[in-house]
DNA sequence: TTATCTAATAACCTTTAAGTAACTACTAAT
DNA sequence: ATTAGTAGTTACTTAAAGGTTATTAGATAA
């Protein structure tokens, strides 16, 4: 009986950790997630700062999107629209210090991408080479 | 001269690093992006083997969605499908070693949705605050 | 016997994300 | 005068993701 509610205990503690756990992936993934906006905050980190460079920048995206995903990157926090009232009139984002705190997620990623695309390959070659 | 070839130079190695970083990225999103393969991997990792275990432990998931993402989580090679033939039939799902690569991408991600949560529950107790 | 559990699948529907194209308004160059 | 670049916005459309409900088929419990 002891022996039963230990274990009991543990796989509760295990579910809560498990819980824990997956709810601070959801919250991340909610602000971070999509397609687009991890990687306008990486060209932005590179030191592309307007809006058309963006769009050379992060391939595929349409003025569309990105407009709305740079506005609601700055309702969050991680960027600022400066607009310099001279003449010209030139538009800026830039980044605000919390885009800092992604490095790690941002580093992760890529390292993880990296090696993923070297597991395709192989996987490939492994299967498109027949036996002889 | 000189110095401005230098510059474009540079400017063109600052800007192949960054296609580089953000084609890694995207090849990474496209392969555990969206909302539930991360949730799904976590919660196997933590001895959730079994469809209605699953469906439990990630909340929010419906069996259609839960169905398709095991498929496509087990064509990728993250997950093998068991089916024990004896009696009762029990299925159930396991991790591969390859899934293991991920607790990089998993504990940043973790990490960084714990501190933000911290931070947004702090931008509301600040606005949420009126001055005496 | 009726109801419930497991592990799905199918049909259908809604929501969200994203793409396309056209347009504005201003500047600058040809 | 025309063309091109910048920084978008608006309207429309399509594609992808996800939800809901019903159904299967065997087992188990009340």
């Amino acid at each position: 009986m002891v022996a039963q509610n230990e274990t009991e205990k543990n796989n509760k503690e295990f579910s809560d950790d498990c819980h824990k756990l997956l709810s601070s992936v959801s919250d991340a993934l909610y602000a971070i997630g999509g397609k687009w906006k991890l990687m306008i905050i990486i060209a932005m980190a590179r030191g592309n700062n307007r809006f058309t460079e963006l769009q050379r920048m992060v391939k595929g995206i349409s003025a569309r999107v990105l407009s709305s995903e740079l506005k609601e990157l700055e309702m969050n926090g991680f960027i600022v629209k400066k607009v310099s009232v001279g003449y010209p009139v030139i538009i800026e984002y830039q980044l605000l210090p919390y885009s800092e705190t992604l490095e790690e997620v941002v580093g992760a990623l890529s390292r993880w991408g990296v090696q993923h695309l070297e597991k395709i390959k192989n996987d490939m070659s492994a299967k498109g080479t027949p036996k002889p």
